[in-house]
DNA sequence: CGCCGCGATGTTTACGCAAACATCGACCGC
DNA sequence: GCGGTCGATGTTTGCGTAAACATCGCGGCG
């Protein structure tokens, strides 16, 4: 409307005066006008199409009064540069690919929120590869859409036996980086110090006065939890104490209650490190329907830092993991790696700490050693 | 005639032997060997590339035993077809942007989830946009960012007055469809009944005999909250009771503490609904740190149906909502409404249901009409 | 005074793929 | 047996962009 002035003649897009695509070539989807490309650009501001390239991607040695000529055109036209085109020409589609088995727990999904902001501050878009059945062939299947993909990068969060490097063939140009895995030797990898948060966890505990401290465990077929497991039974036998009988969940609430339960029942029983807040969450509801008071007669410690945990009943003692910082490696580690293009092993560690709030106490019997 | 006769010259797009690629032209990225391109496995199969495209796409009209030898030579080579190149030549990316405020809540997070898994099935990948400020700019931002992106639609999931369509300008041929709205009127919008859940829950606390229902409502900036505040408001003037006064919280669990304190102080508050579980999760904490018994001496009911609402305590009574079918049927849309080219407006609800556990009962008086 | 250099711009070309069209041989029916 | 047809394959072309190279005009300098 705005453009009332303008003769329907030197819009050129559309007829411009040659017989150019006029006759409904390209691709008049759904028959709206096709975006305006550069030839169009250029025709209206008078240039050359490679001028308005330059424009388009700020290069030095452009006119000021060209320059400006092109902008307007570019504005007129609500031009856009065609990011196939551009990607096809440059080798590289400026995007990173996420493959992620769930987005049920806390930590996968703020570490892709990161991901996908510190991306975007970059310059990179997301495209988000769901997998839906962790079987290796499912994850195979995922990597092989994913070079089919216009990716130029990968970020597996993943617990990753399933990412065998021998049954993957990745495009040699797409950098990986992996988080939460064991993968170290063979990707590069950021993950959490849980090692470190779980060393705080006994501790603290220990220093409290309990004699020993229970284990409410994560999924065998989990890393993270195999890691939080290994730190516990080692913190445990660094301090001389025996490590009692590890109990496992799925990082479920329900998991956790049900595990509670057997818990509850034991009277030896003083403390208890669940390797998530979800499970911590049930292991509190079933302390508390057997009569099991938290913190008095039984400590608990989870693992996330999940927002909720400050209103669980007591608010939770947890070790705080920062996914922010997290993601936020992963897309300085991938955008690395591809500029480098070296492979760079190794695993970068983000620390954790741990919170204290109200589930801990000292034992119910002479605990604090007085 | 095939490969190894091929004078120099009959190959045009890439000069058979010459000094096609190997001098490093190309995107010899990261050191390593560019991927192979349709006329190399043309070259090797002794084809021509149009033939291996048909194959590539899997067209009828190709001998079999031609089909045979494209799939080997593919193979050998690692061919992967050039999304770029395919993109540009189509029109289409085959891709779905997703536009996203935050990825706190469950809900959004669900429905992703299932965006991205249906889109997978229908072979459509999914480009994450988070919107880091919930202001119009940034999302106008988004979403001229999003037109530079590699999108043929777009689904924005977000509370919307920020969604001002005369602020918004999209290429034509980009299809939306929006989540959790009030954008009815001018978008496709896919939604759960939250009215009719607020009124299952709403009806259940009256029918248990309770006098009226307070309720912890969502932000004021959220048109979901506002749906339920409403439909809690007119389910109880529909049952000739007196609304009390609202409560409002952020959505977090922190905020339904602090209501649920002043909440906790009143003796003629015996049923509460909250606007989500979270807020029902500090409720439920203040409540009891106030030695009010749920559900002996406060019923409450949230909303959701995250996965620990079973391991609150008592278990939270709360309206389910099916965020699966929501992501589904965003995916349907969307691309009904590309391949159709229509406008097609106007609200799908999917269904939303009670699910009663352990936090609502009779109340305390003589509830239960006896 | 003609040539060089340089800044500004235009022209050509190729990226990889797939429609559109062309070709080519075999087989059919009359 | 010859035009027609059909299945299988090849050739041309162009999508929108940007690198590489070409051109053009101008001012300075030998």
């Amino acid at each position: 409307m705005d453009t009332a002035e303008t003769t329907p003649a030197d819009v050129p897009g559309s007829s411009g005066s040659g017989p150019r695509r006029g006759s409904g070539r390209g691709r008049s989807r759904a028959g709206g006008r096709a975006t305006a490309s550069m030839a169009d650009v250029a025709r209206l501001a008078g240039v050359s199409s490679q001028t308005v390239s330059r424009v388009s991607n700020g290069y030095a040695g452009v006119n000021e009064e060209t320059r400006r000529q092109v902008l307007a055109a570019m504005k007129e036209l609500g031009y856009r540069p065609n990011s196939a085109a551009r990607a096809l020409k440059r080798g590289e589609f400026r995007t990173i690919g996420v493959i992620t088995f769930s987005l049920a727990t806390t930590g996968n999904v703020r570490t892709l929120e990161a991901i996908a902001t510190s991306a975007a501050h970059e310059g990179y878009a997301v495209t988000l590869l769901p997998v839906a059945v962790p079987t290796q062939d499912e994850v195979r299947g995922a990597f092989s859409r994913l070079e089919e993909l216009a990716v130029d990068a990968v970020i597996v969060i993943m617990e990753v036996h399933l990412l065998d490097a021998s049954t993957i063939t990745l495009p040699p140009h797409v950098q990986v980086v992996v988080v939460d895995s064991d993968a170290g030797d063979h990707y590069t990898v950021v993950d959490t110090d849980q090692a470190g948060g779980t060393r705080a966890a006994v501790r603290h505990l220990l220093d409290l006065g309990h004699e020993t401290v229970w284990h409410l465990g994560g999924p065998e077929d989990s890393f993270a939890a195999q890691r939080r497991t290994d730190a516990w039974r080692t913190a445990l036998t660094e301090a001389g104490r025996t490590p009692p009988p590890l109990v496992r969940g799925d990082w479920s609430a329900e998991s956790g209650y049900r595990a509670g339960l057997d818990l509850a029942a034991r009277d030896d029983c003083t403390a208890v490190f669940a390797a998530n807040d979800q499970m911590a969450l049930g292991l509190l509801r079933a302390l508390h329907e057997r009569g099991r008071r938290v913190p008095r007669d039984v400590s608990v410690i989870g693992f996330d830092d999940i927002p909720e945990a400050t209103s669980f009943l007591p608010p939770l003692t947890t070790v705080h993991q920062d996914f922010a910082e997290v993601g936020r490696l992963c897309v300085d580690a991938v955008l690395r790696k591809m500029r480098q293009g070296g492979p760079e092993r190794g695993t970068t560690l983000v620390p954790t700490r741990l919170v204290v709030r109200e589930s801990t106490a000292p034992p119910p019997g002479g605990g604090g050693r007085g």
